[in-house]
DNA sequence: ACAAGTCTGTTGTTTTTCCAACGGAAAAGG
DNA sequence: CCTTTTCCGTTGGAAAAACAACAGACTTGT
């Protein structure tokens, strides 16, 4: 368990604690881990989750798959991402989404209730640590928030705009790698394939913007 | 201030609370109060936040309106309901959206920096308040994703259907009211109203459902 | 090195949505 | 009670997306 202590504290929820701090943490928040395949469901819909999850290594899609077999990428976890953290109210009923590895993974379990349940005494970290928890999942909201705007865009072409601009914001560059390929990122806007794929080729064409496989980059107009 | 103990008491936040806890916390917390017009804006893209906000009365739109002017409700806030915890984190930027008041409204202010710094002696309900804010960020969390299945939806047609389906087990009833007239609707689920008003007679003609106004009818097919 | 499979762009057709405009019904306001 | 405004369904034409199918480039695995 030792070994994830470098990755815990890069990520939002061990922020600014201390290897010490993690430790006793791991220990405190019953931490265990668990390794997935590339392609395994880690969760399926209808399950459910009474634990706190951070991602060691590896990557994993958050989705959905209606009635007709249409694949929709609700969201996209990396490591030292937490998740998990929309199904820690007490009763809130089985899970909406599956959550595949796309690559081989390993995620690190944490008892929520020992989270919430407050140990002053043993884990100096645990008031730190629950403000972290609500700065996580605040933003988490946030970012959920702006996926919403790109699906709030009546066409193809604006979703992929407003996608690619928000990335290239928060990539601080104009030119930028997306981590999907065609038909994962026409999942993730929810449009078609081929169409999102000849739309890009038309922003291409009216040098708004070019791109090599995931690699973009934006063009003045 | 005490006139709103009742309202909080039936709120997510305070669930648990007694009325003493609700006047101490009040105090604590160091909440005020403002009133909205009717159409009013309560905050504007680009402005900044750095309370936590509970809709006395009245009723709020979250909305976004891009460049060309289309508008997209992102979101509806009812009397109890809790909103801005998405920008309490330190420097999370400017707010995105706008926050309109579609009924005349009442909204309180709570430091949010004194709900984050225990004072444990003072307010005995104050960790159970950390813990119910955790549950209604990850309720709000789950119903943004629930949002964005319904965006996800190819068609206007499967957006009304999983939206109808959806808001008739909320309610748990099949004849149930919904929020919004039509072209807030429209917004909400960003469609065209005049394709959306044409699906919905499709589908009403095709023995769905039945609709009067903002009430609605499933059938069962 | 080869075969199988995946990824991507392209094309043509069908379906759906968007848009603008209109009229009647209902609601709001004086 | 009457006027004004909002709301809702409807229509027809323009635009866009979905869909199916295919071929070439690239990967993967053996």
């Amino acid at each position: 368990m030792k070994k994830y202590v470098p990755l815990l504290k890069r990520t939002k929820l061990f922020s600014g604690a201390g290897d010490d701090d993690i430790l006793s943490m791991l220990n405190c928040l019953n931490a265990t881990v668990r390794a997935y395949n590339k392609g395994e469901y880690a969760f399926r819909q209808g399950g459910y989750i009474r634990d706190l999850m951070i991602l060691a290594e590896g990557r994993l899609h958050i989705q959905k798959e209606d009635y007709w077999g249409n694949l929709n990428i609700l969201n996209e976890i990396r490591p030292g991402e937490m998740f998990g953290e929309a199904y820690i109210v007490p009763n809130s009923g089985a899970l909406m989404n599956d959550v595949i590895a796309t690559e081989a993974s390993t995620v690190l379990f944490f008892d929520i209730d020992r989270i919430l349940t407050a140990c002053p005494s043993a884990c100096p970290f645990h008031t730190q640590l629950l403000k972290n928890m609500f700065y996580t999942i605040s933003e988490k909201n946030k970012g959920l928030v702006q996926k919403l705007s790109y699906m709030s865009a009546r066409s193809t072409r604006e979703k992929l705009l407003s996608y690619l601009s928000d990335e290239a914001k928060r990539q601080n560059s104009s030119s930028f790698s997306i981590p999907f390929n065609r038909q994962q990122l026409a999942d993730f806007l929810s449009v078609d394939r081929s169409a999102m794929s000849g739309e890009l080729c038309k922003l291409r064409d009216e040098g708004l913007l070019g791109f090599h496989k995931s690699e973009f980059t934006l063009y003045e107009v």
